[in-house]
DNA sequence: CTTGACCCTATAGTTACTACAGGGTGCATA
DNA sequence: TATGCACCCTGTAGTAACTATAGGGTCAAG
């Protein structure tokens, strides 16, 4: 299959394609006589995964090493637990920082009267506090 | 007060002063002799906002429109309360869609048996499912 | 035989910084 | 007086993960 065809079917754009083989994350593609890229089932399954574990927020750092650790079936997959449970942990963490930031910008804009600039209440708690 | 300084009392490296500057969000400063920035209150008040607001998880180019705004003392604080408002609702909306990301990401971690990387759900979870 | 959809490479742009490299300045100390 | 050190300067490149653009080649249909 041409990259068109294999971006497609993993919902990928064909630059994203292109970008992931250059970064090596992707293996490079048999070529056509006219110097198209071709596609096998194997890219079609690794370009899936890759697509899957992004879409849980893996970076592609987190990623290329749960590709090197899923090659070998007869190591322990603690190496592979690692990587998920450190970023499930993160993810954790971003979710209590937005909320926390939440509720101080929530607090912020109740604060508005819907007057002037000059009274506005969101302006006024972003500005700097008088230096005592 | 020198660049230094004023990092320091914003909380801001000193780079990042500059970059501000650079990218407009922070006034031309005067110059010293020796050609170092020399700065005064109003540029203290100005990045004070900006660190705030950044901390707020505001973008620069929403910071930069606020920074427009809060000069016009006599204008209606709409636009302000607008920027904030949708601001929020960005953060709602990416708090949300972490903690579907989370739910999924601990399922997939839970299901794993802490076997071989062979056996591992995680990876499995991962790969492609079978075309049908 | 030309039109349109697809493909190619290479480069630059995005966000919000951060990190050099390769210098100059100013003050205290030996 | 020299010298060491902290600080300052400019300019450029690097970060993550793509996206977009320029300038071209290929192929099948009408």
């Amino acid at each position: 299959m041409k990259i068109g065809a294999l971006a497609k079917a993993t919902g990928t754009k064909v630059e994203t394609v292109r970008y992931y083989e250059k970064i090596g994350l992707l293996p490079l593609a048999a070529r056509t006589t006219a110097n198209y890229r071709d596609y096998g089932s194997d890219h079609l399954a690794r370009l899936s995964f890759i697509r899957r574990a992004r879409d849980l927020g893996f970076t592609l750092k987190a990623l290329s090493e749960l590709l090197t650790l899923s090659d070998d079936k007869e190591q322990s997959c603690e190496a592979v637990d690692d990587i998920a449970s450190r970023h499930l942990a993160k993810i954790d963490q971003k979710i209590d920082d937005l909320i926390t930031l939440r509720s101080e910008l929530d607090r912020v804009i109740n604060a508005c009267q819907h007057g002037t600039v000059g009274d506005c209440k969101i302006i006024e708690t972003l500005a700097p506090r008088p230096l005592s």
